[in-house]
DNA sequence: TAGATTGTTAATCGATTAACAATC
DNA sequence: TAGATTGTTAATCGATTAACAATC
């Protein structure tokens, strides 16, 4: 698990390299620039591949290629964002998660006042039509930018019209069955951590 | 550091606790909600003092407490929001922080058609005041809401300033003095590893 | 007092680093 | 071929779990 949370690090910085037209790279240039020991890269690399090549190093564009697959980016994901406040329009706003193959291909709100106002391309929906939405446009991805109050009844809802993953941006730890993957971004904890480091400090 | 990352969510699930009006809490108990082992959050906890008694267990708001204070929520802190986009209007609006002791003092764009315009109390300034108000107004953290781009200028700007510490939410891994503490909140990252999982499920 | 539960030590497990033979 | 650098094994380090004496 350690090692795969360095992996979209991986990615993102041999994109960088990609960016700058530099073909190869070696274990200990890339540590020198993402700050791994050269001796962890290699050994996380080997744990999904032999990517590289001795007495050559890796080749940037394969790597990076081989890694977005590692990671699940060689196909597309269909996803819906439920809670269309700043946060939700947030990340229907970022452009990059489209690129990178996740699509949001609709927004739901409870709040009636928010149903059918128009965000980018898409017009607010009601809520209570996800499942019919999930079933008909085959959704991979629901996007949870809802308050704590009501996160675990909406999981519910989404785990029971089979949901595979749930982007989590409430501040609840969600209880689904195992087969159902959880991603939680909690801002409140990141920014505590924050503030612990910066009282180490002192 | 693994402790670290710890202690917000015990934080959070013993406020919990509180509100629900619970007094004592044995590690056992604890480790049925949280999820922890009890021997680990035993662990944890001995790491800053000795909270508990043999027979009882916790109190559960003298822990909540001893907690915020590890964390630091026993003061408050001055925060500059830079970027006024869907993102980081949703940090600004976000009551939570405030609650916790993080007040946003003020908000900051550089492109010029936001610059004047209200959000929530707060009317958007010229990012080229940045300097002058953190001296002015004893700012401890900065909430950068900008893109990859011109991220790390801004934040050497901050670190000449004086600030001690940056909540990045760019998707750049900034080069800052080993004193001035970063928390990075990288939302690609974090999709990509959802992205990852649902493929592992597989 | 007896039961419960911590604090703490020891054992285990996993992750990181070091070292170097293999090989391009 | 010689030099460079990987793949991989072994050593180290740190984190987690188990066990239990201390004690409320």
């Amino acid at each position: 698990m350690a090692v795969i949370r360095r992996l979209p690090k991986y990615h993102r910085y041999l994109g960088d390299l990609l960016d700058k037209d530099i073909q190869r790279i070696s274990s200990k240039e890339l540590s020198d620039i993402i700050g791994f020991t050269a001796s962890q890269i290699r050994q996380d690399l080997n744990n999904f591949g032999g990517f590289g090549q001795q007495g050559y190093g890796y080749n940037v564009e394969a790597l990076f290629n081989e890694i977005g697959k590692i990671l699940g980016l060689d196909r597309e994901y269909n996803a819906i964002l439920i809670g269309a406040g700043n946060l939700g329009q947030a990340i229907a706003n970022y452009s990059g998660f489209r690129k990178a193959g996740f699509e949001i291909k609709a927004l739901f709100d409870a709040n009636p006042k928010m149903i059918g106002l128009k965000i980018r391309e898409f017009e607010i929906l009601d809520s209570d039509d996800i499942e019919n939405f999930i079933k008909n446009n085959k959704i991979d991805i629901a996007i949870m930018c809802i308050p704590k109050n009501g996160a675990q009844e909406l999981a519910n809802r989404l785990v029971n019209v089979g949901i595979k993953g749930i982007w989590n941006f409430a501040p609840i730890d969600l209880e689904v069955p195992q087969q159902v993957i959880v991603e939680n971004v909690n801002l409140t904890e990141s920014l505590f951590t924050l503030s612990y480091l910066m009282k180490e400090e002192q």
